[in-house]
DNA sequence: TGTACATCAGTGAACGCGCGTTCACTGATGTAC
DNA sequence: TGTACATCAGTGAACGCGCGTTCACTGATGTAC
C-alpha cells in the first residue's frame, strides 16, 4: 500500500463543477425526477413521454437508460420521494409540542404548510392514486395502506384513544388520511389565495372535530356499533 | 321452414336491422363512449388515443370525427353521463322508504349497489377528478361541486336538520359525499369478493355514523364553533 | 305509387410527427502502479 | 510523482411504429314530387 492523500485543502479530483461523477449522475437523475413530477402536474403521469421528461431535464433521450428502465420505474420512484415527504410530515406532528395540546388545529396547520411546501409530492400522489399506469397506483395503495397504521400507532398514544379497540383507532385513523388527502386535493386545486387557504384549514378542522366529537358520543353508546 | 318469415308488422323505412340514420348514428356515437369508458378503466384517460377509441368501437379512425371534435370533448361527454349516473343514486334514495327510516344503513347499501351496476362511471369520476386532462378535471370538480350543494338540499329535509345554518349542512354534505366517493374508490379498487364489499360497507356505515354522532355532540356544545 | 336527387355516416389512402429503443461512439473521471 | 489504461454518463444517428388529421370517395338512407 502507497502513501498517498497529500492536501485537506484542495481536492485532487475536483472538475470544473466539484463533483465527482458519482455526485454528477445523482444530480442527473434527480433532474429526471423533478421533471417528470413537473409535466405529471401538467398531463398526468399517463399522460408524459420519456422524450419530454429527457428533454425537461436537459439531457438527451437515450441518457435515460443509465438511470431508469423504463417510465413505470422511474413512476415508483416518484411514489416512494412523496411519501418519503408524507412520513416527514407525521415526523413533524409528533415533535411539535401544540400536537399535544390541540391536535385538531395543530393537524390542520401542520397540513396545509406541508401542502404548500412540497405540493407537487402531495399532488402527485392525488392525481396518480386511481389515475394511472397500474404498476404505480399499486404501489400507492400499499403506501397508504401502511401509512394508516402508522398513524393508527400514533394515535393510540394519545389520553382516551390507548383503550380503544384496534378496529375502532384503525376506523379512526382512516378518517384523519381520507380528510388529510382531500384537504391536500382542495388545496392542490384552488388558487393560491390566503383566504381560500384559511378558508379550507377551517373546513379540515371543522371535519376534524365532528370526528372526534363522534368518537366521544360513540364510546357513550356502545349499542352503536 | 325454410320459407322465409313473412314479416306480419313490415316497417317500410326498415333497414337489415332495422335502424334509421339517425338511431345508427346514436348506436355508433355511445359504441365510441362505451369504447373509450373501457380503455379509461385500464390506461386513464390521458393515456389512451383516439384510434384505439375507434379500433374498439368497430370504425375507422375517421368516423371519430362525425361524433365529437376532438377526444377532449368525448372526455367531457363521459363526464356528464356519469355525473347522470350520480344523480339517479340520489333520486333511488330519496324514493326508498328506508331511507326516512334509517339514513345511514339505506344510503351504504345503495352506494353499495349503484357503484356495482354502474362500476365504470364511478371508476371514471374516481380517477379522472385529479387524474388527467384539465379540461376533464375542471368539469368533475364543478359538477362534485353541485351535486353537493343537490345533497345538502336533501339533508335539509330530514328532521332536527331543518334549524341547522346552512354552513353545517354543507359540511355535512361534504363530508357524506366524501365518504361516498372514498367507498366508490375502494369498491372499484377491490376484488369483486362479497365479504370484502360486505366490509367495506360495514367501514362507510361506521363512518357515517360518526359524523352523526359528532353533529349530536356539536349542536350540544356550541363552544366548539 | 316510382323515379330522381340530396344527404351524410362511415371508408381508405396518405401525410408528417413524436415516440421508445438499438447501437456504436466520445471524452471526462477514476484507478493502478 | 506522472503515465497508461479502465470505466461509464451522456451523445447522436437511425429504426420502425402508432399517432391525429386531411381528403376525396362510396353507397345506403331520406326526401321531393
Amino acid at each position: 500500500m502507497h502513501e498517498r492523500d497529500t492536501a485537506e485543502t484542495a481536492d485532487p479530483t475536483a472538475t470544473d463543477d466539484g463533483l465527482s461523477r458519482h455526485e454528477q449522475k445523482e444530480r442527473t437523475r434527480q433532474a429526471l425526477l423533478d421533471a417528470a413530477l413537473e409535466l405529471t402536474d401538467e398531463h398526468g403521469f399517463a399522460g408524459i413521454s420519456l422524450r419530454q421528461v429527457t428533454r425537461r431535464a436537459g439531457v438527451v433521450p437515450t441518457a435515460f437508460y443509465r438511470h431508469f428502465a423504463s417510465m413505470e420505474e422511474l413512476g415508483l420512484a416518484l411514489v416512494d420521494q412523496s411519501f418519503d415527504t408524507l412520513r416527514g410530515m407525521l415526523r413533524e406532528a409528533r415533535q411539535d409540542p401544540r400536537t399535544y395540546k390541540d391536535v385538531i388545529a395543530a393537524s390542520a396547520a401542520i397540513i396545509a404548510i406541508q401542502v404548500r411546501s412540497h405540493r407537487s409530492h402531495f399532488a402527485f400522489v392525488a392525481r396518480e392514486r386511481f389515475g394511472g399506469v397500474p404498476a404505480v397506483r399499486r404501489r400507492i395503495r400499499d403506501e397508504l395502506r401502511l401509512y394508516v397504521s402508522e398513524l393508527a400507532v400514533d394515535l393510540r398514544t394519545f389520553p382516551h384513544l390507548e383503550t380503544w379497540r384496534s378496529e375502532d383507532v384503525l376506523t379512526a385513523s382512516r378518517l384523519f388520511v381520507n380528510i388529510m388527502v382531500s384537504t391536500a386535493e382542495q388545496i392542490i386545486e384552488s388558487p393560491d389565495r390566503p383566504e381560500v387557504l384559511e378558508q379550507i384549514e377551517t373546513e379540515a378542522r371543522r371535519q376534524m372535530r365532528l370526528i372526534v366529537l363522534g368518537y366521544a358520543g360513540w364510546r357513550s353508546d356502545e349499542t352503536l356499533r
